[in-house]
DNA sequence: CCTACCGATCGGTAGG
DNA sequence: CCTACCGATCGGTAGG
């Protein structure tokens, strides 16, 4: 029932070891190593290193970008929830799957810049229109007077930065479970922008 | 007037290019190109690639604490700053430190993984105890309901990955200036531990 | 700071 | 998935 491809198996220890060391720091024979099989003979499964870090990279974006697709309301909605609320759901969802698979996210987050010169170009593009998703709701709580009157560039990119950087510290404990860690950022985020302390102020 | 070594010219380049392609990913001899000389003519200034990458950690980690500890009040200090203070200069400083110099920082940041196991371990300690006067600071201000009741520990974490963040995204530019950059971040920072909102709630 | 050179390792291919 | 092998590049040394 748990079907694990060699391919899989392949990104798995390649996402632990670039997450560990770098891309540039991982040689080919290191995967094989991990995998008990010779260098070479990772060749019969893929075509070369990059492709393995393109495949990472480019199925982590998809997740991240289908997660915020999943809580964006549709254009068409009779009324948008409010930016706190649909700024939760994007603080939600983006810590949900930094948590589920750390190494995955780590290289996502660090590791796109050893891409090839193409590949990394649409990984930039990429990245800036999910960042943009997070400007839009700041921008659109500050002109509602539901956040703080922030810059929505530096909020954005002070958020995503502090939801980025579990990646780099966080580990499960009995103490700070992913629940109670996403909870504690959804906090720390909604007050960066002085959630519900504006609406009163003006009209 | 303008004095500079070969030695910090050396260092100068090689953040650069550790910024950029990561240690791993910056060959010796794309440092000594950088500098029109031979790979091996390198070796007369320095002693190997792991030392230059630990000048510039060293160095950079002196930084911070040198600027943390000009703003930690004296512990015989009659009375301490209150928190929402404190913070708000650790803070500074720290965004201080990155923008003027994002390559140095962003190699401590980033590169100290690269690092020879003794010193890595020596830098993972420093790192915990600048981090902890983070923790300090917050803790106090939630001891004093000068903060909301959050995490310390997390609540560290993500305002120093936030402010970390920096050294990757952060250009100076007209209309963000590092002044008007480090006010943005001082008060996303406040806000996030949602300071001077606690004050008169219980006593 | 240079030329000349070292052994080790790199990503990858050929041919089973 | 293996053995055998490729040219290129790696960090670093010797000796000027």
């Amino acid at each position: 029932m748990v079907e694990t491809t060699r391919r899989q198996e392949i990104e798995d220890v390649a996402s632990s070891l670039f997450h560990e060391h770098g891309y540039s720091g991982t040689s080919v024979r290191d995967i094989a190593r991990a995998l008990d099989i010779q260098g070479a003979s990772l060749y019969a499964h893929v075509a070369s290193k990059q492709d393995v870090l393109w495949s990472i990279v480019d199925g982590t974006a998809s997740r991240f970008e289908a997660a915020a697709d999943a809580v964006t309301p549709a254009p068409d909605a009779e009324s948008a929830p409010d930016p706190a609320d649909r700024l939760t759901a994007l603080v939600r969802a983006h810590v949900g799957i930094v948590t589920d698979d750390i190494e995955r996210a780590s290289v996502f987050i660090h590791e796109w810049r050893s891409l090839s010169t193409d590949r990394r170009a649409e990984i930039a593009r990429r990245r800036d229109a999910y960042e943009q998703r997070f400007r839009e709701v700041i921008a659109d709580g500050v002109g509602e007077y539901a956040f703080a009157p922030v810059d929505p560039v530096a909020a954005a990119a002070y958020l995503l930065t502090a939801l980025n950087g579990l990646a780099a510290w966080y580990r499960p404990d009995r103490r700070l479970t992913p629940a109670a860690l996403a909870d504690a950022y959804v906090q720390l985020s909604l007050q960066a922008l002085d959630a519900g302390r504006h609406a009163e102020v003006p009209v």
